[in-house]
DNA sequence: TCCTAACTACGAAAAAAATCGTAGGCATCG
DNA sequence: CGATGCCTACGATTTTTTTCGTAGTTAGGA
């Protein structure tokens, strides 16, 4: 079970759009909207490499980190437990809830509803 | 912001399902998925009431808790905040993870298309 | 009346996350 | 070559959340 915690999911979003990073990368990126020293970055790199949930390789005097799961893994894993949580089980609601109190475009809309039709042919 | 933890949602969800209550109530109900003593369920309820998350009035020796935030707009709270950490601000994938991924009900959909298709008119 | 059972209050400990300071290594620039 | 800057390692501290033990109170039954 995939459950990283907010502080690394914010890490492992940044090397899911970018690749392969350094911790500097990484942390001059969180500077912008976080309050966090680089050793604290770094720290928090090092815990995931050894919970497996980054691998890295040396590059030159810095290392080079990549994220060892899948964003939809990630998702799928996080989805599934807020859920439960949140919404006692049903999707649905939270579908509902979500539509309903977002911003979402037509085009987005859209894509949905095709994605209802499909469901609703695969059964 | 609204952000109860796990362990408060649990409470506030038995809370918006049973109406006011008693620890006593709570804790029982906690006990069977769960595995914690009566004085942390207490504890929590107290720190919860602390906060403002929890009301509460004496009722002959105990006391009955009363949830002071409402399920619509905990969830919505913490649906936005998923968003945002989780989906990189898009509830259309979210919603589409959701949609792919877990059991939903040909009736569930179908509410689901009718919300899209109200929600489409007015714009 | 006295004992027991069920509460609450509350401090403290344990566990989980996040933060930081310091030390040591190594490249590079002047 | 020596100072500077950047990097890693790592222990320690702080913060947040969860858990629990103990003490004190009170109602009700024997």
């Amino acid at each position: 079970m995939i459950k990283p915690t907010d502080s690394e999911l914010e890490i492992l979003t940044y090397l899911w759009q970018n690749g392969p990073s350094t911790v500097r990368q990484v942390h001059d990126h969180l500077a912008h909207t976080k309050e966090a020293g680089y050793t604290t970055t770094l720290k928090l790199m090092q815990i995931m490499h050894e919970k497996g949930l980054l691998s890295r390789t040396e590059e030159s005097r810095s290392h080079l980190y990549t994220a060892q799961v899948s964003e939809e893994e990630t998702q799928q894993s996080l989805l599934g437990r807020f859920v439960e949580t949140t919404f006692r089980g049903s999707a649905a609601r939270l579908v509902m809830q979500a539509l309903g109190n977002h911003e979402t475009s037509a085009e987005e809309l859209d894509e949905i509803r095709t994605l209802l039709n499909n469901l609703e042919n695969n059964r």
